[in-house]
DNA sequence: CCTTGACCTTCCAGTAACTGGAACCCCATC
DNA sequence: GATGGGGTTCCAGTTACTGGAAGGTCAAGG
């Protein structure tokens, strides 16, 4: 199948899938006219990888997770390690996200927002307390 | 003041003051020498830079709150607005991470995680539904 | 046979916000 | 004069694509 149905059938844009073969994830044979020839297993793998990555691994996580899947004596103790380190990073960034999201909140809240000038938020930006 | 005072006052790197001017949002005055030469107007700019950045402002809004700040004639309420929209934006992320999360504590809980190949992680990610 | 349109190709540039490093200058001090 | 700790510029790399230009391929229609 050519790229287009790739994309089709995997749900990557063409242009990602260009990108992966780029960067050695996914490399699909050529057929004369030098158009990207994707087999089942080529398909499996961009599946795999838009699921993986809709989950929030990066790339290189990505690759091992592919070349954990491929290995036949894998421990699956080896994946999920990798698994949880990434919730756990998802959950520092979601930590992070709720303080700023606290903060902004509690700004808006004191804001009147009107055709004023004076704006609490502005305010905390310049480091300037309110007693 | 030099760079290196500024960093220290402001908590930004210098690496990162140097791209601020460059992008043109803190230009300092120069010195005999070629030295960059910060005033405290500018050292109010970069603070305000890094407490804007540090609750996730982009470089653009911050471009933007900072012309606020700078403009005696704002309406609170374009501060507000940019503030909420950014929370929205940020209660989006966090969506998304939770979404992640989620998935990935149901897969992981699954996995035995032991020396055996067999894994519901790559399982999923293999797009094998277990009955 | 020619054209049209959809598809494919490569390559280059841009995105966000820095970060690292090389090569070099300036200044005070021992 | 050498040394060390500043500072300077410029270039490249990061992440994971995305957009666009210039051009080749192929099937269908006139």
């Amino acid at each position: 199948m050519n790229i287009g149905q790739a994309a089709l059938a995997s749900g990557l844009p063409a242009k990602t899938i260009r990108y992966y073969e780029e960067i050695g994830l996914v490399e699909p044979a050529r057929r004369g006219n030098g158009y990207r020839a994707y087999s089942g297993a080529h398909l499996h793998n961009l599946r795999f990888l838009a699921r993986a990555r809709s989950l929030g691994f990066s790339i290189q996580e990505c690759r091992r997770l592919l070349s954990l899947y491929d290995d036949g004596n894998r421990a699956s103790a080896d994946v999920k390690i990798l698994a949880q380190a990434h919730i756990a990073s998802i959950e520092e960034k979601i930590t992070q996200l709720e303080g700023m999201k606290a903060t902004l909140t509690g700004l808006v809240a004191a804001c009147h927002g009107d055709d004023r000038p004076d704006c609490p938020i502005l305010d905390d930006l310049a480091g300037e307390t309110h007693d």
